[in-house]
DNA sequence: TTGACTTCGTGTCGTTTTAACACGATTTTT
DNA sequence: AAAAATCGTGTTAAAACGACACGAAGTCAA
C-alpha cells in the first residue's frame, strides 16, 4: 500500500483492560513484556493497529494474539495521547476495556507460551507506559457502567447465584450491599431467568441458579429503560 | 522530523461537534468545507493532529482556528475508525464534544472568513465523511451526560433565570418537564446562586436571575456526588 | 442421630423521594 | 383599567428506599 504522505502520522495501538472476577476480588489480565522499550515490566495487552483493520477488530486480534481470549464483552474506553507516552516515537494509543469470565482463561493462560496472569487489583505491579492511567480511567469506567448497565453478567460464568451477582457487585463497588434489598431490586428488572438447577458446594444449603436474559435486556434497552444498581 | 517507519501509522484528525443552545433549540457549528474531499459540503471543524500536540491541545487548536471559539467545555467522545471513512487515505478520527454559550458566538462567525453556521439539530444538511454518525454519538452522549452532571450551564450565558435552564433542559432531553419540580430538585442541589437582579424582557412579570457555583460543584463533586436530573 | 455450622431465602415498616397538579403575583401594552 | 404574558410557589398521594432477623436446607463430625 502507497501513501503520499500529505499529514502528520502516528503509530496507533490499541490496549485492552481485560477484567475478571474469581468470586472474591476483580482482576485484570496483564502480559510480561518480551521486548523493549519495558521488557520484563507487565503491560496490558494491546498492540499496533493495522492500515486495513477497524480499532475494535485491532483490539479483538490482540487480545485473541496475546491472551487466547475471544467473544468478550469489548467497549472503547479513551484515547490516550500524551506526546511522550511512548519513549520510540509518536504512539496514540486507543484503549479499551473487556469483560470475561475467569473461569474460562484460566487454563488457556497456563499453557500459553506468552507470559499472562490475572492480578488482583488491589495488588497491581508497577506497569509499563501510561498504562496504569489507562487502568484507573477503565476501572472507573466500570464502576460508573456497573450502576445503570446490566454488564456484571459478562463477569460471572453463565449459571449463577444471586449471592455471587452480589459480592461481583460488592467487589467492584467497593461497598457493602444488603441482600434482602439487593435481591428484590435484581429480580424487580426480570432480567434473571431462575434454573432447575441448584449450586451445591458446601456444609449449608444449595442455591439456586439463574442464568441473564439477554432478549428482555434488549427489549428493556429500545423502551430507553436503565438498569440500575 | 525523520522517522523510522518500523509500524504501520495513520493520519488522525479531531472533529468536534459544537453545541450551543438559543434560547429554544439545541444548535450545532458546522463549517463549510472549501478544499476537496467533500468540497462545499458541511462538515464538522476539525483538522489534523501535529505530532507535537496531545489530541486536546489539537481539539482547541482547530476549534480556535476554525470557528474562534475558546475556553469552551471540551470532552474527547469516541475514536472512529471505519476503514474507508476518508476517501483520500486511512484515517482515524478522535471526536470531541463541545459546548458553548450560543451568544458569544454569533458575532465572530459572522465576520470570520470561513463559512461556520449554527443549525437547529432538527435541520442539519447532509455532512461529509461519517460526521452524522460522530453527530449522533455526540448528541446521545450529551443526552446522558446531562441528566448527571451539571453541565447545562455551559450552554447558558453567565446569568440565566430558571425557565431558560429549564427549557435548555426540555430542548436536550426532548421531554416536558413540571415546572415546580424542576425549581425544587435543582435548587436543592445548592449549586445557583441567586442575584440581585432580574432579566426582564416582555410584557410579563421579571425573572429571577442565578449564577452557577462552580465552588460547590467542585466540593460535591469530590464527594463522589452525582446531580440528578 | 444429633447437634454444630454455614449459607440460602424471605417480608415489614417507617422514611424519603417522586409525580401530579393550579393559581395569584408582577410587569407591559393598549 | 383591563388584557396578556411569564414568574413563582405548596400539598398530597403513590412509589421507592433502607434498615432489619430468622427459619430452611444442606454438610460434617462426634
Amino acid at each position: 500500500m502507497k501513501h503520499t504522505y500529505l499529514y502528520p502520522r502516528a503509530a496507533l495501538t490499541v490496549d485492552c483492560v481485560v477484567f475478571g472476577f474469581d468470586e472474591q476480588e476483580l482482576r485484570v489480565l496483564l502480559i510480561e513484556r518480551g521486548l523493549e522499550p519495558f521488557k520484563g515490566h507487565w503491560a496490558l495487552p494491546g498492540g499496533f493497529v493495522r492500515l486495513d483493520e477497524t480499532l475494535d477488530e485491532a483490539a479483538f486480534r490482540e487480545l485473541k494474539e496475546e491472551t487466547g481470549l475471544e467473544k468478550v464483552f469489548l467497549e472503547q474506553l479513551y484515547t490516550f495521547s500524551t506526546v511522550d507516552r511512548d519513549p520510540r516515537e509518536r504512539v496514540i494509543s486507543v484503549a479499551y476495556y473487556a469483560l470475561t469470565k475467569l473461569a474460562d482463561h484460566r487454563t488457556r493462560a497456563a499453557t500459553d507460551a506468552a507470559d499472562a496472569q490475572w492480578f488482583r487489583i488491589s495488588q497491581i505491579p508497577a506497569l509499563a507506559f501510561d498504562h496504569a492511567d489507562i487502568f484507573s480511567k477503565a476501572l472507573e469506567r466500570l464502576r460508573g457502567k456497573l450502576t445503570y448497565q446490566p454488564i456484571g453478567f459478562e463477569l460471572l460464568p453463565a449459571k449463577f447465584t444471586l449471592s455471587q451477582l452480589q459480592r461481583l457487585y460488592e467487589a467492584v463497588l467497593g461497598t457493602a450491599l444488603d441482600k434482602r434489598n439487593f435481591r428484590k431490586k435484581v429480580l424487580s428488572y426480570d432480567l434473571l431467568i431462575p434454573l432447575n438447577e441448584q449450586l451445591r458446594e458446601g456444609p449449608h444449603r444449595p442455591a439456586q441458579l439463574f442464568r441473564f436474559n439477554p432478549v428482555r435486556y434488549e427489549r428493556l434497552k429500545k423502551k430507553g429503560f436503565l438498569f440500575e444498581l
